[in-house]
DNA sequence: ATGCTTAGTGTTTAAATTACACTTTATTAA
DNA sequence: TTAATAAAGTGTAATTTAAACACTAAGCAT
């Protein structure tokens, strides 16, 4: 009737500590930026720094709280921002998540037992650099390009790449970038995101051919401003006319 | 210094119930189907039926397992099958997941607390419906058309949904569609999986000129057997060419 | 007035997409 | 054996999209 899957013996744990992590972007026209917490741990006794690390930015999820809405407070909490793009890209939950040294000896520090896996439920959100106040709460928060960072602390570098393959298979399908942009842009500025997320380079005439398509990129009677060279037009993005028009989506995949 | 965003008091919840659950499609080359299980509850006096239900399947995990090694275990307790295509989705935590009668009923029943939020992990699986020996285990276990599945115990039915629309949207993308199909299989089978799927219908001139392109779509010199016309050409799914020549990919998007 | 810097524009060629209908081949039934 | 059946398999022309490529225009700084 019945061969059994799993001869050896295993617990099942009928609870489990589970977190929601942001990997929060931001794009300020020139690279696309994540923003980070420094995690210091300081010695007990000599006061002396042990170690600085950068972390995305986590927390448990509230009693009567969607997941959603836990990833929305996390960015407020950090940002001061509501209603930001968010999305949910991937859950992690090896039990071997937690391995390093300095990650182990923070959640020790903290009161957890640094031993017991933690499942995290990872979002990523967009938004424009410049709607950030830094310093928010006090806490040690910055932003870095992407391609400088190399290393995090717990297993959060492979969570940012993870939400980097989705943001780019996302970008390639649905207008998505223009959460990256202020509500007024150009399309050089649109270009350069595209080229910085995707890692390609575009030829900017078939770029504009191509977007020139889309009836819900809206030009503007409006040029930009304080630029030492000619201005360009601006445009904006609407939403109302994307979403009566879904059916013609454009493939930026190159 | 600081504005708080949530001033209504909320328990944060350090450990969650966490499962997950499997979405195990399977076509016939005729229909998608789903892999669904009877949920029978009886009344304990009299011992009548009090409903019949149908669920997707689920389980908690083990501790020193990682959250796709669950989802595989899962799969296998319910096919005995292994190495089968898996992919996870999305997570599902909203906290008025569980809010039907016969739900609070089962779970009240099951010794579960049912007002207790279960975090559920969301993977779908893909496999040719043959494949699966039914009764395995003596579960009552069996294929619906997918079409034909209308309701579900608990909220299955939009993780169902969800499962859906993402294996559309991978199908469209990536070449996904094999492990669905036997190892060798006709032209014909496969577009009629793209329609099926994606709810299309496809030109079947301009499908094979497509798929033609594919080079990891390797004709092979035999027939098909046993059918009342003539028999077509099998073909298969060469994982090894499709690894090293990736950068072709081809879009079925309509 | 000149130089600097980015904005903005068109054409040609190649490739992909779409629409569309008849012949072939094995099996089955008469 | 012959005819009916049922799906397999094949090509072309018209349209659309993609790719490659270089100069002029406009505003600011000096």
């Amino acid at each position: 009737m019945n061969t059994t899957a799993n001869l050896v013996e295993q617990k099942i744990v009928l609870n489990n500590s589970v977190s929601v992590d942001c990997v929060i972007f931001g794009f300020d026209f020139m690279q696309l930026n994540v923003l980070l917490v420094d995690r210091v741990m300081y010695d007990e006794k000599s006061g002396k720094e042990l170690f600085n690390d950068l972390t995305l930015t986590g927390n448990h999820i509230f009693e009567e709280e969607d997941l959603d809405e836990a990833a929305a407070r996390i960015l407020f909490d950090l940002t001061g921002l509501k209603n930001i793009y968010l999305e949910q890209f991937y859950t992690f939950g090896s039990p071997t998540r937690i391995n390093r040294e300095n990650d182990k000896a923070w959640l020790a520090a903290n009161g957890r037992d640094p031993n017991h896996r933690i499942i995290t439920i990872g979002y990523y959100s967009l938004l424009d650099t410049d709607k950030v106040t830094l310093e928010w709460k006090g806490r040690n928060v910055r932003w870095v390009p992407v391609s400088d960072v190399t290393e995090l602390a717990f297993d959060h570098m492979e969570i940012l790449q993870k939400a980097l393959q989705a943001l780019r298979k996302k970008l390639t399908r649905e207008p998505i970038g223009f959460e990256l942009l202020p509500p007024k842009f150009t399309l050089s500025q649109m270009q350069r995101l595209y080229e910085v997320i995707l890692g390609v380079t575009l030829d900017k005439r078939n770029f504009r051919k191509k977007v020139s398509r889309m009836k819900y990129l809206v030009p503007l009677d409006e040029k930009q401003k304080g630029v030492a060279h000619k201005p360009a037009r601006l445009y904006v993005f609407d939403r109302d006319i994307y979403e009566t028009t879904k059916t013609e989506l454009l493939d930026f995949a190159i």
